[in-house]
DNA sequence: AATCCCAACAACCGCCGTCAC
DNA sequence: TGTGACGGCGGTTGTTGGGAT
């Protein structure tokens, strides 16, 4: 009987995990470890294990999330809510840790600023159809500019941030083909990649209230910013 | 230079499911 | 089959570093 773990400390092949009584060679190599190198840290085991997977892991990405990852992360996090863990496995080097970091500080900060709930169907919206275009928007003039680089290069990250525009373009159309009835006959915005903040339908077809101030455009817009 | 504030990151806590015994 | 220990996960709190005043 056997288990193995994953990056994330989950499944994973070729790592085997013994399970059962132990055996007598085992007592001796555990022994003879704690002989040499005594008990060691006053640590729990829940404590190590969370050290060792955020940490020390080997490849663990360190460093800031990049537009893709942000981009996924709010494509994920859309479908499956706070499953930080599940969002991580499709992270590569990213713990759920890090993820859910990232959604407190940078997504909820954007949720409270338009003083909405971050869960409610208009914050979603929001990030669906003018965040995550936006996000789109700027992988795809960086993939571009890359790929004039490519050329010279031969930079195969550019083509691989290019495959990524292209998955997620159609996402979002897909999201944007999801829309009510009512949003999708009155020009719907996640079509436009041109559009104006202060177009959104936002006291007719994202849940009545009136988020478009100048104030909450001026804060997004800056948000983005940022992130870039 | 000192301090305050805040964002980002790291670690801890509690619940729950699984497994060994 | 019951039970205690442990691990996984999500929520929360603590720490730290940098910028503003």
């Amino acid at each position: 009987m056997e288990r193995s773990l994953s990056e994330n400390g989950r499944s994973e092949v070729g790592m085997s995990i013994t399970k059962g009584p132990w055996t007598e060679e085992e007592d001796s190599v555990l022994f003879n470890y704690i002989t040499v190198h005594g008990e060691g840290l006053k640590r729990t085991g829940k404590s190590c294990r969370l050290r060792w997977l955020n940490y020390l892991r080997p490849n663990v990405r360190r460093g800031n999330i990049t537009l893709q990852e942000q981009l996924l992360i709010l494509d994920l996090h859309s479908r499956w809510g706070n499953r930080w863990s599940k969002i991580a496995e499709h992270l590569p080097g990213r713990t759920d840790n890090e993820i859910k970091n990232y959604w407190r500080t940078r997504v909820v900060k954007q949720a409270k600023q338009l003083k909405c709930d971050v869960n409610s169907k208009q914050f979603r919206d929001t990030l669906r159809f003018v965040w995550m275009p936006r996000m789109l928007e700027r992988i795809q003039a960086q993939a571009s500019s890359n790929h004039a680089q490519t050329t010279l290069n031969d930079n195969a990250q550019a083509h691989s941030n290019t495959d990524f525009v292209e998955a997620h373009a159609s996402s979002l159309s897909d999201s944007a083909a999801s829309c009510s009835a009512e949003e999708a006959s009155s020009s719907n915005p996640c079509h436009d990649r041109n559009y104006n903040y202060s177009d959104m339908p936002g006291n007719n077809g994202f849940g009545g209230a009136d988020l478009w101030t100048d104030e909450n455009i001026c804060f997004l817009q800056q948000q983005l910013a940022d992130d870039f």
